[in-house]
DNA sequence: TGCCAGGCCGGGT
DNA sequence: ACCCGGCATGGC
């Protein structure tokens, strides 16, 4: 029987193996990155590349840009991500606290002690813990493992996880099985997500997966 | 045609 | 402490 971490290091390098380096977060800067993080909530990445072009082409991919804007200027450029309204105000609510108390500086917002930092993100309206967790790797490469849907479909179909466990104690798993490494979990989350896409929509999520030699459960 | 996507919040038990 | 509805567009 093999141990929980072992089983989480061989999915990973299973994964590598398959689908190579994935070169995530999409976004060519961390200002972009944020709102990204933020537009992409339950919200196909399709949607979120055409409210960031326009976001690119109204010069609004900056904080201060961002920060003089309305929230319903800002609600009309981000509409076809989706929940736009309510993307608006978490987008100012960010904007509001890094210029309020950062002086409009992401690398201060995100300067400290990991737990402290993911506080400080948590404690913004709108921040849960993927969107926190995806901000702190991907725009501040600071060690921290992104959960998200397909990481819990996937690890559970692989029978490494209960029903109903919460977002911590999933990501508290990845922790101890690898070693603290941005590098590491930033491919790690996108792999998963890439095998996530390809086999975990349709019902023979089995054919080609490269997970399928592994033991799992395919009738979840 | 509906169902869903790289969540999070608020109100009700 | 859980459970659920709301948010809303574009793609299959």
């Amino acid at each position: 029987m093999m141990r929980t971490g072992a089983a989480l290091r061989a999915i990973y390098d299973t994964l590598w193996e398959a689908y190579g380096p994935q070169g995530w977060w999409p976004g060519d800067s961390p200002t972009e990155i944020v709102i990204g993080a933020i537009l992409t909530q339950n919200t196909a990445w399709s949607n979120v590349e055409k409210a960031i072009a326009k976001l690119r082409d109204s010069n609004a991919v900056s904080w201060t840009a961002l920060r003089d804007m309305s929230p319903e200027a800002l609600a009309l450029l981000i509409q076809p991500a989706g929940t736009y309204r309510v993307k608006a105000r978490r987008l100012k609510a960010f904007v509001d606290q890094l210029w309020g108390s950062f002086d409009g500086s992401l690398d201060r917002m995100l300067a400290g002690d990991m737990p402290a930092v993911r506080e400080r993100l948590l404690s913004i309206h709108g921040i849960g813990p993927e969107t926190a967790d995806a901000i702190m790797l991907y725009a501040g490469s600071i060690p921290t493992f992104v959960v998200d849907a397909y990481t819990n479909r996937i690890l559970r179909r692989h029978l490494l996880l209960a029903e109903g466990e919460t977002y911590d104690t999933v990501r508290a798993m990845f922790h101890r099985a690898m070693t603290s490494d941005t590098a590491v979990y930033n491919e790690y989350h996108a792999l998963l997500v890439a095998v996530g896409k390809q086999h975990c929509r349709t019902r023979a999520c089995c054919d080609g997966c490269p997970l399928a030699a592994m033991p799992h459960n395919g009738s979840l």
